[in-house]
DNA sequence: GTCCTGTGTCATCATGTGTAGACATCACGC
DNA sequence: GCGTGATGTCTACACATGATGACACAGGAC
């Protein structure tokens, strides 16, 4: 029993570990096909063969790396504003996970992109569901999924370099705008669609 | 002047005209990263050595294919019912453009960002911003640039393979949604936040 | 000590990429 | 007919990428 400690001179958990947390750095900075293997490696200071080694593949470490993301689920929804401004927060913070980057650019391997997909509906979409159903919207999860691939827009048109006041304005600025103008307020009157 | 014959079997400025259009569509199916020179090439019946020729590389056909698209302009902004349900079915036949994916992913040539941003700015920002000004809501260009990303955001996440029902849903009944959801109705009264 | 498994390092391959240049071929003026 | 410039075609290069396998070495079992 040596593997419970951690500053081991070999140690294939901290390897694993280094390289996933670069990994989910550098999908979040650059997108999965713009980081590169060699360059997950350099940062992690691990040589990237070990990737292959460990996960499998640069394909199978997106993956872990968007579980591993997923680590700190929380039970709300966007529409919560302390969650909205936390998340904003986080994204300032650390930048855009890898799961946001798949929500606009269908990936290559259906595998990455299956992922990604299961991913995103727990955090994000299902609980958006869950509070339009309980408020009685139709259609909720489709609303959802709007709200959602919404508020992801705005979360990477910030980081996109073209926007320039998006860029500027500060977290708890945007999260009031972002409710003002995403967040269909519950004490609006539901429309009627005559249809 | 032999240039007006428009069948000549050697004309540089068909294979030019080929050579962007198969680009814009390229680029709007597969983004920037995706699309090589070689596959634009094939689409256009063009050899793909010409690209290099007419255009400087590849770069500069992005850009190009930028402007291109930037043709159709209109004088409408994305609140206007009729043309935000005439984008989105557009988008629908021939995918996003190349000016949509620049939205949410930063470029690794800042020429090319600079192109997308100017003429994002130009056909959708702008023309938001004119209207919230004219109604006098306050900061009118951030809101207009939210609101173009969240609806960037939509757009791709409809194509993007993660939503389900956002993907099904027709382009009029999600038009409704949109402007139900994204759209702060004129006739709203201003949220009062109690905090 | 001696093996032996886990771990790290390195070189290399197969492929795809953008670009450049050499060469061929056409249109057109003389 | 023939040269000349424009246009098109093809090959090759230099490079980056993901993957793979051979080898080196550490660290404990016996």
């Amino acid at each position: 029993m040596s593997g419970d400690r951690l500053a081991r001179r070999r140690d294939s958990a901290r390897s694993r570990e280094l390289l996933l947390r670069a990994a989910v750095e550098l999908f979040a900075e650059k997108g999965f096909d713009r980081s590169t293997v060699r360059e997950i490696g350099e940062r992690a200071g691990v040589d990237p063969a070990l990737i292959a080694r460990y996960f499998g593949g640069k394909t199978q470490l997106y993956i872990a790396a968007l579980r591993a993301e997923r680590g700190d689920t929380v039970r709300a929804d966007l529409l919560d504003p302390e969650y909205l401004l936390e998340l904003l927060e986080r994204v300032d913070r650390r930048g855009p996970g890898p799961l946001l980057r798949a929500v606009v650019q269908p990936h290559a391997d259906p595998e990455a992109q299956d992922a990604a997909r299961a991913t995103l509906y727990a955090r994000l979409v299902e609980p958006l569901r869950e509070r339009f159903a309980r408020e009685g919207r139709d259609r909720p999860e489709l609303r959802a999924e709007i709200v959602v691939a919404a508020f992801v827009g705005v979360l990477l048109g910030r980081r996109s370099g073209v926007f320039d006041g998006l860029a500027r304005v500060g977290s708890d600025d945007l999260a009031a705008l972002l409710r003002d103008t995403l967040a269909p307020d519950g004490d609006r009157p539901p429309p009627h669609r005559p249809e």
